[in-house]
DNA sequence: TTTTAATCGAGACGGTACGTCGCGTCTTGTT
DNA sequence: AACAAGACGCGACGTACCGTCTCGATTAAAA
């Protein structure tokens, strides 16, 4: 999947002589206005329900519009979700790996209780049975925010903070893995909140075996 | 979703009269017929592409058929992969905790890896939108696990092998959710294999922080 | 072209055990609907205007229903048309050639001036562009008809009203060519009515030539 | 239908300083490419699916540029068909009127035969329905030649060669109309050749009814 | 020779209709 | 009574063209 099929080109470089016209005024109000129209929907009715024929009804579009930008519904509400939800639970060194964690886990965990939250959670659901969608998640969600975080993980590695034989990717694995299985994997009472991430970062950071002097 | 509306009455006990017909020998043929069809058609295609009616045709069976058993065709698929998939990846004590869940979790991506665990993890995908999946996930699937692997957590408590006070579904979001984060979400040399499971439990039984002298 | 693709089977002989549903009750209404609707559209808008689309809205059906039957728009006004058409101008003997003509081709021109008429001069013309329309043309319409003059002409020839050396076709083409000249070639002041009609059997069975002693 | 919009202006006088710039060099050749196109496709796939935005196509030329010529497809099919018909069945006066009209009908069968008249067959039965075409033809076909056919006519009425008294019109509908009945309303073996217009002709001038010695 | 304004190609845009697929319901004999 | 068969109303699919509308990029004329 490469959305949109043709990129929307800033404008802040000086000459823009011949953008393709939907990249220009007209063509990017439209753009704009399936974006929108797309998230609104999928709220209202779950992401099931959002049709390409709907978005074009709600957003005053004609279908070969939206078709000349994007293939299909999931690749629309990609694109309109990660635009506001990759800011929306950064990666941010804290004084402490911990604390480092413990934050943007509970930022992630924010984010998936709101509503760009629920349709991403039903778009990796998606991805599992579309190629396309796979890539694009992988692509422009999850390898951006692994990048960081196993950078992170090395310099408490250097720091002394964790063992430096460790994999970066097993680590947050355990970390992100249990956020996630509680989101994805449906278990009654897996309620997802900061008081789940402080006890797990306690397990996880404690160890989870019994150890000589730390009762 | 409450499927099958119909149960299938085992025909071991004596008396079968009260079952309905389809139960008795014209039905359970097409009943097994549709859950053939099901799992040969999403193996051939994809999830998908698996429709009431291509089943139908498949398993030369009508519609109404399928109807009056199941509501939709995730309920379906559920049913024909849960027969077969809950003897796959058997929760068994071994000598040790760690032992135990080593080889609980290296069935379990043994089981993802078959035909039965690609369906599985499409309807995963699938119950982040569809409740009454997610209900039926959780009931047949995931609680009955957890049930059992809390057990033999907390008799690992017991015999000291790890600490009393944790919260036993925390560990295990720990365990699996490793697992299910690399199924789940993409994510580029995510490999599902023994190897992933043995060093992710050294990481969890080791402890990710530096000890006194374990360096 | 052979519409409608399953034929509406007449329900007077006894036994009917197993006809197609929609030659039954429902799918009989459904079939008549869509006629009306056919008729009715095409007289409101012209028959370029007509849709399929169009017809199943306004006979409150569904586009399959339609498709089911008819291939195309053109073969559901046929059927409409040719239902209604072939007893508006029939072909009787009168007392002599000449008068037996001259009511036939009055008729047919006022058949031609009326609803189905006009459909029908639209028809004729789409048929130069539409092989299966041509052939429906040809053997539900024009073909009936020439069979029935041919046999006339046959019996004048034997009276002695007409030379018994013609070719009956050729003698078809000059009466009713001329009438379809006029239909369809358009031609200012080329009117279609009884005086033309008179005029031209005057030219036909007078002959056009100076006769000796016809002055 | 007022086509062309813009009419191509001779360039055989000396000046034409105003003609809009397409009727100079660069626009002269997309017209050109515009009508050619239109007969290309045309013939290659049938009238019915000559589009403008195919013959843009195939003419490389911008869909606007036709439309600031032509109002639609069969507008630009007339024009293409004209230029090229109007002087391929001529009617000229030959030493007798059957012989002078012997001549035309048997070239307008053979124009009727070929490419360009199977287009105008086509455009004739496109103007049953498309009011502006109508019109197109009667002017720029139909009418001149029979301006000229009636004049012949009366001629060979000053000549003595039929009646005075005829309506020229209904004579030239009986000649004519034979043929466009056999060219337009399907009939099986209602071949169109020279050997129909000798038999037609006989028929008419000799006349259809048995006069006294003439067997 | 340079400007300038009409026309050009290209193709995006809002639409309408196409013909198809699958849904879940229904109806009709058959088993 | 449940079954196979399949028609039904419905909603959405993705595509083809419609006729309109910007866009720079040619031109050929006027300046």
């Amino acid at each position: 999947m490469s959305f949109p099929r043709t990129k929307i080109i800033s404008m802040s470089n000086g000459q823009n002589k011949s953008n393709p016209p939907h990249v220009q005024n007209r063509g990017r109000k439209a753009t704009q206005a399936i974006l929108d129209a797309s998230l609104e929907l999928a709220e209202q009715s779950g992401l099931d329900s959002v049709t390409v024929e709907g978005i074009a009804d709600y957003a005053g579009v004609a279908k070969t519009t939206i078709y000349r930008r994007w293939p299909n519904v999931s690749s629309i509400l990609m694109d309109a979700v990660l635009s506001q939800v990759n800011a929306a639970a950064p990666i941010e060194e804290q004084s402490t790996l911990r604390e480092t964690f413990a934050v943007s886990m509970k930022l992630l965990t924010k984010l998936y209780a709101g509503r760009n939250g629920k349709i991403l959670r039903a778009l990796i659901g998606r991805a599992q049975v579309e190629e396309s969608l796979r890539e694009a998640i992988e692509t422009r969600w999850v390898e951006p925010r692994r990048k960081l975080a196993r950078e992170l993980l090395r310099r408490g590695m250097r720091r002394g903070e964790i063992r430096p034989d460790l994999d970066t990717d097993v680590v947050l694995d355990l970390l992100y893995g249990a956020i996630y299985h509680r989101l994805l994997v449906p278990y009654k009472n897996g309620k997802l909140n900061e008081r789940f991430v402080e006890v797990l970062l306690d397990a996880v950071f404690g160890g989870i075996t019994v150890r000589p002097g730390t009762s």
